[in-house]
DNA sequence: TTAAGATTGTTGATAATGCAACTAATTTTT
DNA sequence: AAAAATTAGTTGCATTATCAACAATCTTAA
């Protein structure tokens, strides 16, 4: 592109980094039979001894709560996890890692650790830092867009 | 998280970033009956006055060739595009919008680029040059992730 | 306590996405 | 010129994704 660069350039360079991101990633889950959909899973029930329900899942990974369900059922088709009751409520599950998603996990944690900290290794800290304050800034802004398109 | 923050924390903002502005933004594109992808396109074609095969299509918007196919077929389908024939060259399409595509991207276009613009309105220009750069860099290494998964 | 309201997860419809395999056409090698 | 390699676009398949509508359950208020 030959116009000049305006501020909101980098909004549209954010979408496609992330692109980019997610496309390259896909590559390395693949091995593991594992979509990137299905390791944000993995990856958040693995921190999470005591597990999620779905709404949780839903809210921290910004997916509809239908495409949990779907997820879930599929990944519970290969034995990586469990819907367990919760005692107090009968609309929810708690969701949980089995041994056998949970050894899956350990697997590629470190694996994974490393390829983030191999994007960011030639940033100094100070930007990295800066860089998340900005990016946490745009994404409030995001979540109180109002009427900016008729 | 209790957990202290790390540079590759920026990685997973960026990413979580990138997917609100995604789901937000289609609130906007709905009212024109539009998705988020179609609208990408529509917004490359506005700005591509002797319009794009499909391989450039896909480059540019790092989306698979096949599913530009399905993306252009539906845009067709409601008139906003059509697939004319490359002179020198019987393999590729030349895909332009029609009237009806050209005025409704004048139409939102101005309400995109404000929309974009009020997600970096708090922050300083020396911030999103920064932005960029470092965005910039993620994505070079990205492309070049090889083994760090096993 | 009962009725209204909110929450949780599921289902069905439709779209987006990537990958592999394919056809047709062009370019490069030999 | 013929064969080999490359390129452009399509198709089939499975997955991911959103949305709207729904049933079951819990919570709150009248």
């Amino acid at each position: 592109m030959k116009t000049p660069l305006t501020k909101s350039d980098c909004v549209i360079q954010i979408l496609q980094t992330a692109t980019v991101i997610w496309r390259e990633s896909r590559r390395f889950f693949r091995p593991f039979g594992l979509t990137e959909a299905q390791f944000n899973i993995l990856n958040l029930l693995g921190q999470s001894p005591n597990g999620l329900c779905q709404r949780e899942l839903s809210d921290r990974l910004v997916v509809d709560r239908s495409n949990i369900t779907l997820l879930l059922d599929r990944m519970t088709a290969h034995g990586l996890l469990v819907r367990n009751d919760v005692p107090g409520d009968r609309r929810r599950y708690r969701v949980c890692l089995t041994e056998k998603g949970l050894s899956l996990w350990r697997r590629i944690h470190p694996h994974y650790e490393k390829a983030l900290a191999h994007l960011v290794e030639n940033l100094a800290a100070e930007d990295t830092k800066q860089l998340l304050k900005n990016l946490q800034e745009m994404e409030l802004q995001a979540k109180t867009w109002k009427e900016e398109l008729s």
